[in-house]
DNA sequence: TTCTAAGCG
DNA sequence: GGTTGCCGCTTAGAAT
């Protein structure tokens, strides 16, 4: 649930003064009314939510003056032209289909901080639109505040400017500041300075009050003692309470559609043509116009379902007819396809059954082509939209032209990137509040599994329906919020213009050698036996090499060999540092096993994996997930083709299986120090930038600049040392991290790094920097807007917290370079054909590109893909790609 | 299904 | 005062 509270008194006020003198034909005061409809209309278009409501005041005696009956004396009487006004902003309210929520006796401020902790309590994100500073000291995880006006966001940084403390010290401060404007009184010569000093000083008012007689004489002191009463009074003022009735439940302020009836109405009734010329205008289709036009999110309040099993083309051809009208369809392939979910709005969606085994009661179904005949001029219509969730998966399915899309998987990934996963359950439930049904409704689980096709067409059409409707209801809710989370570019130029260029990869494939890796496959089994048996012997027992809990028990126990630690499952830990501790110490098991497992996992993950997955002509085909990481990076699975071997020399005669067929070459460009040079550029480090426009070596001049030695006689383990440290740094480094990266003792590591912000200063700053956006905003950016999101950065417990901010530190690095390769991706098919070259593009394995282009071409193909990929984007260092030509990969890289 | 280990950038 | 421990992924095999 997400629940947007406005102060519907800011409003009011803000768009009043905003606003000359406006008069209807009668005479009535309108401009306040006009500008909070435009405002109103302005955040329920650009802030999706499933709850909202509009907070006023009730009238002007409240609680407060029982309190203290000078409470907001001095107020002068509102103008004359806008009494008149507040019935019918509460009109206007009504009008746009949200709830105008006011209670006798409560301030709305007390309203908000009710309905705020109502919505913490229901487990919902709750968002105060208002600017006004009494409502500060209610921020906290979940509870955000934005200034709707100036589509700003008011965090941590906002309430310490005008505070000096942290939200929950704000009702502290206001205490003894006091406030002339409500004549809540304070304590008189103590302003918005001194009294974030003292509460920084002892924490509360009550420890300020209680420590002033023995501060050191002043007026100060003084005043404080004087006035200890009046600051208490003016805490209990200022403190806003939660505890109101609510006059509406919380359940109740689910967002639901203006009528349009009633709207026209009342825009009509006080004459705001232009208005109403608007909002008709988003309605209606045109350029940039079709975001508006989408299903509003209120719309999401039909029922889903029952959903009707398509059996005639009469029956589709009227759906798809629908969807016309609309301009929008959804579309789901079931199987292979067993059947298709199709919707055309909200509510309206169907089942299209074209491969299920029927039994008796099923009515006859059409066939794929039938439906593929009616379908393929609906795709085809340049003034459709069809909508999927990930595009890429379904146009594979379809094999039909398709003239315009949206994909919802990546709408939600371009804006939540790292906030939740990105499949259609997940967006469901974060969006709609709804429980989408599974696979496995379809297909039962367990013993009672079974295939798509034998699966009645109504129950597959449960399935299948509710999950194209989804995708539409999530589509009208999604694509709006776009523009207003600052990703639209992101999503219509990057990830969008990406999926046929990975579609085409995929297609493309790469050819492995079957015959080389079924022999490497048998040459690793003969060597692991050997590696087995002599485990064996030097264990003086048979066990299973494969098991880290035997291995353990062989170790640490039969073996009783020291340094065996136990993690938190309890059991020994056997990883590769714990086995090369062991190695050192001159345990040969430890070696034995090593050797054992570098051959088992090339064996099995590589050899064999890959032989079993090639197609008729030795290629084989991954698929790369568009949305399974937080920064943006894609993924590669079924084979994972982006983490092939290369570090070990048994690794690399698995990347040397990768060819090219005969008289092509494989071609890699890859860019150098990628996330280093990121990191130069966004922490505006002069030091570093000045090296890399110098083409330096980047760790021997770090290694230069730590360890004080000379670039020109740089030794190995100094370099190996920065350039681990270089890594840490892009990876949040921690002493401890890099003390068992480096194998030295934490303290030395610590001095490392201090070192290294001293000659890099400018780096502190930007860890701060970037630390302090994720716990104001909960998310972190690229320099490409790329938004990735850390929910973890104010968790209560310190180990995840820590974990947060390493990540949200290396997510603007990580997240920039996956930015900066797509950017070249995108351009390079378009580069290629146009310098008449047949190059294609085959992989992308994060900093690098792997092309298979023609003998002749390669060199050309080499050049071309340096020069797109050093333009992908202008930093303020260079971006350098380093390119290598060869009949394998490894050759090539 | 979860854990451990290992492969990559 | 103790804990946890360098970012992002996928796959395989054993254990549960």
């Amino acid at each position: 649930m997400k629940l947007v509270l406005v102060d519907g008194s800011g409003f009011i006020f803000r768009a009043f003064h905003a606003l000359p003198p406006m008069t209807r034909p009668d005479g009535v005061h309108v401009n306040a009314v006009y500008g909070f409809c435009n405002m109103l209309a302005k955040l329920l278009r650009e802030e999706p939510s499933s709850h909202v409501a509009v907070i006023f005041d009730a009238g002007r005696v409240t609680f407060r003056n029982q309190i203290y009956d000078a409470y907001k004396a001095h107020r002068p009487e509102p103008p004359e032209e806008l009494r008149p006004q507040f019935a019918l902003i509460r009109e206007a309210t009504r009008a746009f289909g949200v709830p105008a929520i006011e209670l006798a006796g409560w301030e709305a401020d007390d309203l908000i901080a009710a309905y705020a902790k109502a919505g913490l309590d229901a487990g919902g994100e709750v968002v105060i639109i208002s600017s006004d500073k009494d409502l500060m000291q209610l921020l906290r995880p979940g509870v955000t505040m934005q200034d709707a006006m100036k589509n700003q966001q008011i965090g941590l940084a906002e309430v310490a400017a005008k505070f000096g403390v942290t939200p929950d010290k704000v009702i502290e401060v206001q205490a003894l500041i006091g406030d002339a404007v409500d004549n809540v009184p304070g304590v008189p010569g103590i302003g918005p300075k001194g009294a974030a000093a003292l509460i920084g000083e002892y924490g509360t008012l009550d420890a300020v009050l209680a420590a002033a007689p023995a501060m050191k004489p002043s007026k100060r002191r003084e005043a404080l003692i004087e006035h200890a009463d009046k600051a208490r009074l003016s805490k209990a003022l200022v403190t806003l309470r939660d505890d109101a009735p609510l006059p509406v439940p919380v359940a109740d302020l689910a967002a639901t559609p203006w009528e349009p009836a009633v709207l026209r109405a009342f825009l009509a009734e006080n004459g705001f043509k232009s208005l109403a010329g608007k909002l008709r205008l988003e309605a209606a289709a045109g350029p940039g116009a079709l975001e508006a036009a989408a299903p509003s999110p209120a719309e999401t309040a039909r029922p889903f379902g029952p959903y009707p099993v398509i059996t005639t083309p009469e029956a589709l051809a009227a759906l798809l007819g629908e969807a016309e009208a609309s301009g929008y369809l959804a579309l789901v392939t079931l199987g292979d396809p067993t059947g298709y979910g199709l919707c055309a709005r909200p509510g309206a969606a169907a089942y299209v059954p074209v491969g299920h085994n029927l039994t008796l009661g099923d009515a006859p179904h059409m066939t794929r082509a039938q439906v593929a005949e009616l379908l393929a001029p609906v795709l085809a219509n340049p003034a459709m939209l069809t909508l999927f969730h990930d595009a890429k998966a379904e146009w594979k399915m379809l094999g039909l032209p398709v003239a315009a899309f949206d994909d919802v998987m990546l709408i939600s990934m371009a804006q939540d990137g790292g906030r939740w996963a990105h499949d259609v359950e997940t967006l469901a439930r974060q969006h709609l509040g709804h429980e989408a049904k599974t696979l496995e409704h379809v297909t039962g689980t367990g013993r009672a599994r079974q295939a798509l096709a034998d699966a009645p067409p109504a129950r597959a059409g449960e399935y299948a329906a509710e999950r194209a409707d989804l995708v539409m209801r999530l589509h009208g809710w999604l694509k709006p919020a776009l523009r207003p989370a600052k990703a639209l570019a992101l999503y219509e130029l990057l990830e969008k213009p990406l999926v046929p260029v990975l579609l085409a990869m995929e297609a493309a494939g790469v050819m492995v050698d079957r015959a080389d890796l079924a022999a490497m496959s048998a040459e690793f089994e003969r060597r692991m036996a050997a590696f087995e048996a002599e485990a064996h012997r030097l264990a003086g027992r048979e066990f299973n090499v494969g098991s880290p809990k035997q291995l353990g028990e062989v170790l640490f126990e039969d073996m009783a060999l020291p340094g065996g630690k136990k993690g938190k499952t309890g059991a020994w830990g056997t990883d590769g540092a714990v086995l090369e501790g062991l190695a050192e110490q001159g345990v040969g098991m430890a070696q034995t096993i090593m050797d054992w497992r570098q051959l088992a996992k090339l064996k099995s993950t590589y050899a064999d994996a890959l032989v079993s997955l090639t197609d008729g002509q030795s290629r084989v085909h991954t698929v790369f997930q568009m949305a399974a990481t937080t920064t943006g990076r894609l993924s590669s699975v079924e084979p994972n083709l982006q983490n092939i071997p290369i570090r070990t020399e048994e690794g690399a005669r698995i990347r040397k299986t990768f060819i090219a067929p005969p008289g092509l070459r494989l071609v890699s460009a890859d860019y150098s120090q990628i996330e280093l040079r990121l990191l130069a550029h966004v922490a505006d480090i002069g030091a570093l930038k000045a090296s890399f426009a110098r083409g330096e070596d980047i760790h021997a001049r770090t290694a230069s600049e730590v360890f004080g030695v000379p670039m020109a006689n740089m030794d190995a383990m100094t370099r190996r040392r920065a350039k681990a440290i270089n890594f840490g740094i892009i990876y949040g480094i921690s002493a401890f991290g890099l003390a068992r990266q480096l194998g030295i003792p934490a303290a030395e590591a610590k001095g490392f790094i201090e070192a290294y912000h001293a000659r890099y200063p400018e780096i502190r700053d930007f860890m701060d920097r970037t630390k302090a956006q994720a716990r104001e905003t909960g998310y972190v950016l690229t320099p490409f807007g790329r938004r990735v999101w850390v929910p973890k950065i104010n968790d209560k417990a310190p180990p995840l917290r820590a974990y947060a901010e390493r990540a949200a530190i290396n997510a603007p690095l990580q997240g920039g370079g996956a930015d900066i390769i797509k950017r070249a991706m995108v351009k390079l098919p378009g580069a290629l054909a146009a310098a008449g070259l047949s190059a294609r593009l085959l992989l992308q394995v994060h900093d690098e590109l792997l092309f298979e282009a023609p003998e002749a071409e390669a060199e050309a193909t080499a050049k071309l893909a340096q020069e797109v990929m050093q333009g992908a984007a202008l930093l303020s260092v260079p971006l350098v790609v380093e390119t290598g030509i060869g009949q394998n990969w490894g050759e090539a890289h």
